[in-house]
DNA sequence: TGAGGTGTTTGATGTGGCGCAAACAACAAG
DNA sequence: CTTGTTGTTTGCGCCACATCAAACACCTCA
């Protein structure tokens, strides 16, 4: 990985607590891939022959049921590390995960992951607190999924969106990628439908403004009152 | 912690390639306790001040959400490695244990981890492990709540239960603590109202048998068929 | 043996949001 | 500019499920 600059990764959460020498002999065994927008990254049930570190652009990663229904797991920003089935001693992955924009990532072949972990044992911690945090959002999503309705769900999850993958306009937040209402439905496990409707809602209030596959919040406070306040 | 049997504990998936003298000295960090049916091992938001491996007996761990509503995160069974919010970079525990019959586990401070981290790297692979499978049940219940209908989804419930916690008996299988309605309504996102109905009509199927805190399957495969079929 | 607590069942009624359908807007390609 | 494609909006009817309400079964303890 010679053409890759280490002070570009060097600040990771993944990489924290690796020696700059150490470092140098991880990268030496990965190369970074550019996935144009669309492309696909891996696909759910495919052998799990990659691991990855995301350093540019942004990828959908969902899980699709056996009668067709798409779920939408999560966003990868960059920094974010993806795609480690082995590390939970899986052999395929999960998900599939397309690039929602053109993306570029550091691609490790997933052999290559034990030799890692045992050589640089901060790999390992470092990865337990990635799955830790990200174990922590599937369960505050279950919990939201089980008890709040509709409309305060689409409000979380906007507002996770924009804290994550939001660029400050004049206008307030964008989300800084193209997504669909579609997509908002399949991560709030409601319909885009739904979710068109209550969008509309909020642009009349003058709480977002919509768009195709783009939407800007112009009020996050407002909406995250929205989305705290109980039921009346 | 001399008490304890080694061979207990070894063939537990967190200690598997770790040398019997080191495990030796990993339970030396640890003592075992007991709590009593309805105790709680620890809760919500309270400072992590210790970790655990459940060795006899069970426990519900649950979320409250801040007007009140509970739901189950899971059922730990013995064997299973719990409270380790501190792996996760976390100092508070993100959701309460409570005993559901009374139990025993190793208790670990939370403090020795890093230590113990450091010195057995075998450890944070494994418990890697344990929280990737972890995340995966948490996506998976994502995955069903969001598209599922309530009644596949206590389908679903029942079967994972009887897998982890199943006894066989004469009659079919029985869940092998007592579990409520509630806790049923609380692990699929509905309500006890509509659990109870669920349980009632399969009940006059034969295909499970009810009782106070009770339930016994009585014809597994009809209910995994109903688990697994699309929609009509 | 009775009384109170805790869990379960079942009915009646209401509604959030889904399914279906159709029109519309934005963009891409020829 | 035209046409096809893809994403969005909006109306309407319905149904799965929640909510409300009440009776009931079982367990414990005095």
């Amino acid at each position: 990985m010679p053409n890759l600059d280490k002070s570009l990764v060097a600040h990771l959460p993944i990489f924290s607590g690796v020696a700059p020498d150490d470092l140098t002999e991880i990268l030496r065994d990965a190369q970074s891939i550019r996935y144009a927008k669309g492309t696909s990254v891996f696909q759910q049930d495919e052998e799990a022959h990659s691991f990855f570190v995301l350093l540019h652009g942004h990828l959908r990663v969902m899980k699709v049921t056996p009668d067709g229904q798409q779920v939408v797991v999560r966003f990868v920003t960059p920094g974010d590390l993806f795609g480690i089935a082995m590390a939970m001693a899986r052999t395929t992955y999960p998900a599939s995960a397309v690039a929602v924009v053109d993306s570029v990532a550091l691609v490790w072949p997933s052999a290559a992951w034990p030799r890692l972990v045992a050589k640089h044992p901060a790999l390992a911690v470092n990865t337990l607190q990635t799955i830790g945090s990200r174990l922590n959002d599937a369960h505050t999503r279950v919990v939201e999924i089980s008890t709040q309705q509709v409309e305060k769900r689409v409000a979380h999850a906007l507002l996770r969106l924009a804290q994550q993958a939001g660029r400050k306009g004049e206008d307030g937040i964008q989300i800084d990628f193209p997504i669909s209402r579609q997509d908002i439905a399949e991560m709030t496990g409601t319909t885009l439908h739904t979710v068109s409707r209550i969008l509309s809602g909020w642009e009349d209030q003058g709480l977002v403004e919509g768009g195709r596959q783009k939407i800007t919040i112009r009020d996050p406070h407002k909406l995250f009152i929205l989305a705290e306040r109980s039921v009346d």
